[in-house]
This record gives C-alpha cells, structure tokens and sequence, in this order.
RNA sequence: UCCUCGGUAGCUCAACGGUAGAGCAUGCGGCUGUUAACCGCAGGGUUGCAGGUUCGAAUCCUGCCCGGGGAGCCA
C-alpha cells in the first residue's frame, strides 16, 4: 500500500491521502482530536472528528500516545496557520504501535538526559533540522568538488604511523602490531593527488585529546581536498569559493532548517569574496593594538548593559507574582529560568573577557593562537578570515617553508566569523625531500614509517597544497548553535560511548 | 591533568539551618479549532554516595562518584 510524506503535501492539496508515522504531540477538545504526526520530513496535525469518523479510527485516536507508531488516511487542507501549511481531515486512523511513557516530552529538557537519550532524541525538531542541514552541507560539499573534476578517494583509517606524533593517538592491537586510528588522512591524500591531480577525502577522523569543550569530538569528519600543482594562494582561493559555496547552497535550500534554529542569516548572507586575508604577524599586531583592546572593553560594557536590565526585569517579575493569574506565573517561572541561564552565560563572559582582554594584549610573536585569540580576531570581521604564514615551529614538519621568511611555513587556517573559530587548517606542502628527512628526524618521528611518503618527492616532487574543513565545527557556525555535539548523529567525546 | 559551576519527583526547576513545593509528563473528569491548548482532581521523593557538625541538614564541613563550562591541544 502505498502512502504520502509529509514534505510532498502541498502536491496532494485537496485529495485523499494516507500518512505514515509517528504521534509528535496531541490536543483535544470535546468530540476533537488534533493529531500532530511526524514522519522524518515534517510535521503534519491531522484533526479527527467524532462525527466524522468509525468508532475504531476515533478510539485509535484517543489511545495514541507520543511516539505511537499510526497510519492516518484523510484529506489534504491548505491551513497558512499550521507548521508545513497543510492538514490533514481523518477519515481514519490506525494505531500501528503503541508507546509508553516515551521519555522526551514536549519540554525543556537538560544536555545529560537529552545526550543520554540520543537515540530518541533524534527524533526531535531540533535535530531534524540539524541532520537535515547537514545532509545539505555533505551534498554541497560533493557538488563543489565533483563540478571542479576532483575524485574523491578515501584514506584508511587503520594506520601504523602517525602524522604529528601519537600523543593523541586511539592505539590499537592490529594482529600484534601496534595501530592506530587516523588523525588525517593528510599524507596520503597527498600520494592521491600526485596519481590523480586533483583529490579530496571525506570520512572520519579520530583524536584522543582528553577536550571537554563545546568545538571537540573525538571522532568527527573532516573532508581534505589536495591539489597538485596548487601554491599557497591558489589554495587560499579554493578554500574561499569552498566556503562561499557551502554558505550560499544552505541559504539556498535549507531555509526551514536554518528557520526552525532560529538562525540570523544576516551573517550568513555576508559570506561573499573576498574574505580578508591577514598574515600571522598581522593578525599578532591586530591582537595587541589599542582596537582589540577597545572592542573588549565595549563589549564587556554592553554586557554589563544587558545583566542590569535583566536583573531589573527579574526583580519586577517577582514583585508582580503573588498578584498574578495563574497563566502568568507559569510565564513568570519560565522566564526566570531563562533569564537565570541568560545571566549566567554573561557571568561567564564577564569572568572570560578580560583574561582575554590580557591574552590578547601580551601576546608574543611566535606563539601559536588559543581558542580565545582566534574568537577575538574574528570578532573585528563580518565575515570568514584567513590567517596565513605561521611560525614553522607551531606548524606541521610537513608544511612549506615562505621563500620570503625562513621562520614562516606557508600554512593558512580559515576562522569563522561570529567567534566560531577555526573551521579549515592547511597550507602548501614541502617538496624538497631532503628538507623533509630532517624534519622528520627533528621531531622524532620514525623514518621508517614515512619512507613510502619520501617516494612522493623522490619521483616527480611538484608543488602542491591542501587543506581540511571539520565537518562538525563548520555545522555548528552555519546553524549558529553553542555546541558542534549536536551536528553529528550519535557524538563521541570524552566520556560519552552510548548510545 | 588543572580551574570553575552544578547534582532535589519521570523531566525542567524552586526552597539555602526549622512541616520538601510548582510546572510539564502520567491517570481520571470538563470543554467542538487547539498551536508547549486550557480548567478541575489524583498518584508520584532514602534531596548523587559515604561520613561529620547541630536539638534539627536538601541547606554548613570533608571525601568520593557523575555531569556542564573553560585552560592546555586542536578541525
């Protein structure tokens, strides 16, 4: 028997149809239930009428609870006032599968039970719009490079050497050889493109840092393109049109997602070329420049601003409270518990600011930047930047060195505007092998293990570059949410294996 | 590893040394167009664990466990 989504409604205007799915919420007056069903592409309320229907449909209606499996049959009204623009009149309703005491209900709910419930959780609003945006943010990423002829080849994720070092390496048993999960599939997406020209890799990537942090997961995606024959600039615009690319086909086509998080597009719709590009050592000159210190310090006055009128508007709430209606305290008790988070991410803030206030203000060239640098550097743009030729010593062994300044590699890291922080890391890569060998041997890495990555310089060495954009990190900036463990369906991070 | 905030009903929170409460969820009743519907009634608790101070501890102290945020590190 074949059936409708919802998302294809507005084709079926006026006809009969039978929904799939499950109960999302339900209300009911005397003779009426208003059935609000979820099917993984929208929501619809389906109203049932006691006059309207058999007695089975009318009982089914009464026994669904939330996340009751149904099948309803009815016919498709145009109603402007209902989430999706159409409803559904029952003609019947067939309860498929009961559920009981479903633990997520329409409410606000806190991060450890909600995380804990992930598996349930997934069938929420706000991680619907979330995977859908990223289902969107993956299929742009694929048009992008598969329009400009790139392949897209994977690297394994079982290694047995490390690129950085093994520190935050996951260490497996591989039949008695020490293995580990990859970092980046950095290395051989370079041998990729010396045997196709023009690559990119999409698949997971694993780092033992023991970060609890809103940017970090231990397992995440991160895709890599790597060009050969590219320089430096030549990458520096592949990762803009990128950005541009992914921003715009969002815009695009993901309006009721970015609708649904309440994202501000403004920001998003500032996303167009050219993106500043600013060398480390000005971006060090920017940190430390009475500007940076200014823009704190007005920020810091703003939130100030914003703690006294809500304290005041707290204060107000409770003077009315025990005068007021029953409705009204519940409005009452719900705003104070967001004034109360409110206040408390500005305490924060406040704490924060100037310690970065001072960071910003000592900072010593050659150092490389913290989480709460690069937040700051942004806060002076309205749109993505990049930061460009790095101290080699903070930069990989791989990284080209600047012709110009041998104390330079041509690295280059695009930060997100709005505080997001780092959303690409790469650079131009090293050709000369024998400028590789000490590199390896100065940051004690094992030869052996990199003798197959030297046969890439002893056999046609060309200039070539690359970077990698973390999946998560740039969901997190396109959706404007405060943790990028919500962008990912089932997140691994410190202390979280389940579900 | 370090700093910081927290753990009270199934969920979200209040009570901050003196009889543990509210909303949501659940059950029953009412209401023919609801939008987190609303109105009434009901059940629901070793206040994370273990000790200590006190006439009296959810509240104060010590240790442990779990979680949030941050530093380091990084996409």
């Amino acid at each position: 028997m074949s059936w409708t989504y919802i998302e294809d409604l507005h084709r079926h205007e006026g006809e009969s149809v039978t929904l799939k799915g499950w109960l999302y919420n339900k209300r009911d007056s005397k003779g009426l239930f208003f059935l609000i069903l979820r099917d993984g592409t929208g929501l619809c309320q389906c109203v049932v009428n006691e006059e309207q229907v058999a007695p089975e449909a009318w009982a089914a209606a009464g026994a669904a609870t939330q996340e009751s499996a149904l099948e309803v049959d009815g016919v498709v009204v145009r109603d402007e006032r209902q989430v999706g623009g159409y409803e559904v009149q029952a003609t019947a309703v067939r309860l498929l599968s009961p559920a009981d005491d479903y633990p997520i209900t329409p409410k606000e709910h806190g991060i450890e039970f909600l995380m804990n419930h992930r598996h349930l959780w997934l069938r929420s609003r706000r991680p619907w719009a979330l995977m859908r945006l990223r289902n969107r943010v993956v299929m742009a990423i694929h048009h992008f490079f598969q329009e400009r002829g790139f392949l897209q080849l994977d690297a394994p994720i079982l290694t047995g050497n490390a690129v950085e070092g093994t520190t935050t390496l996951f260490a497996l048993d591989y039949f008695g050889e020490p293995a580990y999960l990859t970092q980046s599939g950095q290395l051989y997406g370079e041998a990729m493109a010396m045997a196709f020209g023009r690559i990119y890799t999409f698949g997971p990537t694993f780092r033992a840092e023991k970060s609890k942090t809103r940017r970090h997961l231990t397992e995440f995606w991160m895709i890599e393109p790597e060009m050969a024959f590219y320089d430096l600039d030549m990458n520096m615009d592949l990762a803009e049109d990128f950005i541009v690319h992914i921003v715009q086909d969002v815009l695009q086509h993901a309006r009721e997602e970015l609708a649904v998080l309440g994202r501000d597009l403004a920001p998003l719709e500032r996303v167009r070329k050219p993106f500043p590009r600013l060398t480390y050592s000005e971006a060090v000159d920017l940190l430390r420049s009475d500007a940076t210190r200014q823009m704190l310090d007005e920020r810091m006055e703003a939130l100030r601003q914003e703690q006294a009128a809500l304290e005041h508007e707290r204060a107000e709430n409770r003077a009315a409270y025990d005068r007021a209606k029953k409705w009204k305290k519940r409005q009452i008790d719900a705003r104070e518990i967001e004034i109360n988070q409110r206040l408390e991410e500005i305490e924060e803030m406040l704490r924060n600011l100037p310690q970065w206030q001072e960071s910003a203000r000592t900072f010593t060239w050659g150092d490389d930047f913290g989480g709460s640098d690069e937040t700051v550097l942004t806060w002076h743009f309205d749109r993505p930047i990049i930061v460009h030729r790095y101290p080699a010593a903070v930069k990989a062994f791989y990284m080209k060195r600047d012709p110009e300044d041998d104390r330079l590699a041509l690295g280059m890291d695009v930060l997100a505007p709005e505080g997001y922080g780092e959303i690409i890391g790469g650079g131009e890569r090293a050709t000369d092998l024998a400028f590789l060998e000490a590199q390896v041997r100065e940051h004690g890495l094992p030869r052996e293990a990199f003798e197959w990555y030297f046969d890439l310089r002893r056999y046609g060495s060309v200039p070539h570059s690359g970077f990698g954009l973390g999946l998560e990190r740039t969901l997190t900036w396109l959706a404007g949410i405060k943790h990028l463990r919500e962008t990912i369906p089932f997140p691994r991070m410190l202390g979280r294996l389940t579900p």
